[in-house]
DNA sequence: TCGATCCTGTAG
DNA sequence: CTACAGGATCGA
């Protein structure tokens, strides 16, 4: 479930734990989930220090002192926090570190997609250079979403999920920011008027930024995420909020797109 | 730009 | 049993 905002409180919540914390050593259950690297690899942050975490899109970098930082990515379904004890992990879990005090930073993650990598921090930069603006820095105006959306052909939705353009945005809250701005998600992101980007724009920073507290809110019980209330994710068949016409679900780049066909013309 | 792929779990 | 799940990447 982890798009921007989720992101985004995993990171609030480990900073104040993880920062500080000296890796004692490192442990690969599933050898899938450090791709394409090798799980002898993370052994390479064995007696460093994480020195600051960040969000960059829907990436968690922990930069280590030596020059290094592991880049961990939750796609479905990881999660990445603290324990007690690193040697009481759940059967989930499929990357971990061991502190030094004996704590264990995990990475815990059913359907196994999400990726820890280990990088150095100049090679990281070059990774990062690919992922676009942040929706919630003070850069993204809608003069900046309307030049970008200039320049692509990609239907709506497609384009708010491309990374390279904004970063962090997913499945769900394209889907709500498109329906708050009555945007069709099929439409040709070039092809809409600049009135509407503009209330797509609105659309992104009051979806992700109730989104984030929704959040914040729910992770102080770890291990679940919270849903916010979805005018059309998930609604397929239900009546629009708005005006009842039947949400109707279709697929974009193997995807299911919800949306109102007649709020989103 | 489409489809396949990486995985597991759950709903129908 | 099949369909679907909030993501990203790669090759055709």
């Amino acid at each position: 479930m982890p798009e921007l905002p989720e992101v985004e409180a995993v990171c609030k919540k480990l900073r104040k734990e993880a920062v500080g914390g000296v890796i004692a050593e490192a442990f690969v259950l599933r050898p899938g989930s450090v791709k394409p690297q090798y799980p002898a690899d993370l052994d390479n942050a064995v007696a460093k220090t994480i020195l600051k975490l960040e969000r960059r899109g829907k990436n968690i970098l922990l930069h280590l002192s030596g020059g290094l930082a592991l880049r961990v990515h939750l796609r479905m379904t990881g999660n990445l926090f603290i324990i007690p004890d690193a040697r009481f992990h759940s059967a989930q879990v499929r990357v971990y570190f061991r502190f030094r005090d004996g704590r264990g930073l995990v990475f815990e993650d059913t359907r196994a997609l999400g990726r820890v990598t280990i990088h150095e921090e100049t090679a990281l930069d070059g990774l990062m250079e690919k992922i676009g603006i942040e929706p919630l820095s003070k850069g993204f105006t809608a003069a900046k979403l309307q030049s970008m959306a200039k320049k692509s052909r990609k239907p709506a939705k497609i384009f708010l999920m491309d990374q390279q353009h904004i970063a962090g945005i997913g499945n769900m809250y394209a889907a709500e920011a498109l329906f708050r701005a009555h945007i069709n998600p099929k439409q040709p992101i070039q092809a809409v008027t600049k009135r509407k980007i503009e209330a797509l724009h609105k659309a992104i920073l009051d979806v992700l930024r109730k989104a984030m507290k929704d959040a914040v809110r729910s992770y102080s019980k770890p291990g679940s995420y919270q849903q916010m209330d979805f005018a059309v994710y998930c609604r397929k068949a239900k009546p629009c909020n708005v005006c009842k016409q039947a949400i109707a679900r279709i697929v974009q780049g193997g995807r299911s797109t919800y949306y109102c066909p007649a709020c989103q013309r």
